[in-house]
DNA sequence: GAGTGGTCTAGACCACTGA
DNA sequence: CAGTGGTCTAGACCACTCT
C-alpha cells in the first residue's frame, strides 16, 4: 500500500479538524490568525489560506470579514416544506432567533418572477428583506415577494414577525401547498454583505412558492442561506400527516 | 452615489461572466489556460485563479484536475422523493445518463448508519457504490446500503441498471415512503477523486433513507453529488398525487 | 515532451474592525 | 492605534494529461 505525501496544506487542515473535534477548539472560538499559523506551521499565508478555505468549504470553519476565523456551531435542521413559525422551529432546536427588517416596498416584479409565480408580465410586487440571525449570527437573507392585492396595508405592520402568522390573523389567509428548489451557488453583493460572507462564498439559494389553500399562489420567498448553517431535512411521512389533516 | 472599485479579481469575473452569457463562450467550452488568461488580463496567476474559483463556487465553470477550465452544461433538476429510476428522469431532460459500478460488497454498518436506519449495532450491510455521468461529465457518486436479509443474492446481479426496477421485478419490494436529508459540503478521498473534484471542492450530500410499503427501512443511499450540477426540485402537489395513488 | 493546473515561497500594501 | 483578513506581485517546482 503506497501512502500518499499529504501536501502541508492538507496537514494543516488535519491538525485543524484534529483540534476542532477533540473540542480543544470548540464551537464558535476563535482561531489562531493566519499570520500566526503560518509561523507555528513554517509556512506561508497562502498555504495556510487554502487550508483553511477547504475547511470553510466543509463548513467546519468561517470567517468573519477581517475579524478572524471562528469554529462553525452546529447547524440549523430545516425542512422548507413545514408551515411553522421559524422562530418556533428555531426554538424547539434550543437555538437563539432575531429577524431583522432589511426594507419593505412595493416593485416591479422580475421576468423571472412573473413566470414562476404565474403573474401579468410588468405585475408589481411588495418585496419584504429580511436578515435572520441565530445565536447571533447571520445566517439567512431572506426575500419575500407577496402579491399586493391579497395583502392590503401589509408592509406598514410590524414586519419583524412571523409573516405566517400575520397572514392568519389580519388576512384569513393559511398556506395550502408549496413547492420548493436548492440552488447551490455563491454570495455576493448585497447577500455577501448582510451575511458578511466574502464576495464569493458558497451559498445555498432557496426558493420556495406559497399557495393557499385553494392552489393560488400566495407569495414567493428567496432564502439565501449559508451554506454552512444548514442541513435541509425532508420526511414523506411528514407530509402525509399534514395532508390526512386537511 | 459611490462606486466601489472592482478588484481585478471581480473584473476578471465580470469579463468572464460576459462571454459565458452571450455565447462566445459556450456550454463545455474551454477557457483559455491560467497562464493566458494573466497576460491577457495583465496580472499574476494567483489573482486569475481567485476569480476562476469564485465562478467556480458559482457553479458557473468547472475544472477538471490538471485538463483546464470549462463552462459548465446547464443543471440538472432532481427530486429526490420521486421513486422513478434514475435513467428516465435524466432522459426526460434530454441528457445522456451512465452508470458505473464501482464496487458491490457486504460490510459492517458504521454506528451511524445503523442508527439511521434502525439496525442493531454490528448489523451488515451490502454496499453497492456507483458513479453517475450526465453528458459523459461524472456528477454523482453514490453509496446505497441495503439491507441483506431483504436482498439475497443481489450482489451477483446486473448493478448497472436501475436498482429500483431490480427491487421491482426480483424482490416483489415497492418504495413507499421517503426521507431525506442535504448537507452542503467539501469532497476529499475516493469521492473527490471519483468525481474529478480537487480536494476540498464544493458538495453536496444528500441521504435518503427508502421504505418499503409496509414502513420497514428497505435501503439508504448516500449521494454526493457536484454542486453545480444540479438544482433540487421538490412539490408537495406531486405528493399529494402520489399518496391519493396509494 | 509540451501543456495544464496544483502547490508553494517570501514578501507587499490596502481596507476594515475593535479597543 | 494595532491586528485582522483581502488582495496582489513575481516568480518556482511538481504531478498529471494528452499527443
Amino acid at each position: 500500500m503506497i501512502e500518499k505525501v499529504p501536501t502541508q496544506a492538507a496537514a494543516i487542515r488535519q491538525s485543524l479538524v484534529a483540534q476542532i473535534s477533540t473540542g480543544s477548539l470548540a464551537a464558535s472560538a476563535k482561531l489562531p490568525s493566519e499570520r500566526d499559523l503560518s509561523e507555528l506551521f513554517s509556512t506561508t499565508r497562502i498555504t495556510v489560506k487554502q487550508a483553511l478555505l477547504r475547511l470553510e468549504a466543509e463548513g467546519c470553519i468561517y470567517r468573519e470579514n477581517r475579524r478572524g476565523w471562528f469554529v462553525t456551531p452546529s447547524r440549523l435542521e430545516y425542512n422548507p416544506i413545514t408551515k411553522s413559525h421559524f422562530h418556533l422551529m428555531v426554538e424547539r432546536q434550543q437555538r437563539k432567533v432575531v429577524t431583522k427588517v432589511i426594507s419593505a416596498s412595493t416593485e416591479l416584479a422580475s421576468p423571472e418572477l412573473c413566470q414562476k409565480m404565474a403573474l401579468a408580465p410588468g405585475s408589481k410586487l411588495h418585496r419584504i428583506r429580511r436578515l435572520r440571525y441565530v445565536d447571533n449570527r447571520a445566517v439567512m437573507f431572506v426575500a419575500h415577494y407577496l402579491k399586493p392585492g391579497i395583502f392590503p396595508g401589509i408592509l406598514e405592520r410590524d414586519l419583524s414577525q412571523s409573516l405566517t402568522l400575520i397572514y392568519q390573523e389580519h388576512y384569513g389567509i393559511q398556506y395550502g401547498r408549496s413547492s420548493f428548489d436548492i440552488y447551490p451557488t455563491a454570495a455576493y453583493g448585497s447577500v455577501a454583505s448582510h451575511l458578511k460572507l466574502a464576495e464569493g462564498s458558497p451559498l445555498l439559494l432557496i426558493t420556495r412558492i406559497n399557495y393557499d389553500q385553494t392552489g393560488q399562489v400566495i407569495d414567493c420567498d428567496r432564502e439565501f442561506w449559508r451554506h454552512d448553517a444548514v442541513r435541509i431535512s425532508v420526511d414523506s411521512q411528514i407530509l402525509v400527516t399534514d395532508i390526512a389533516r386537511l
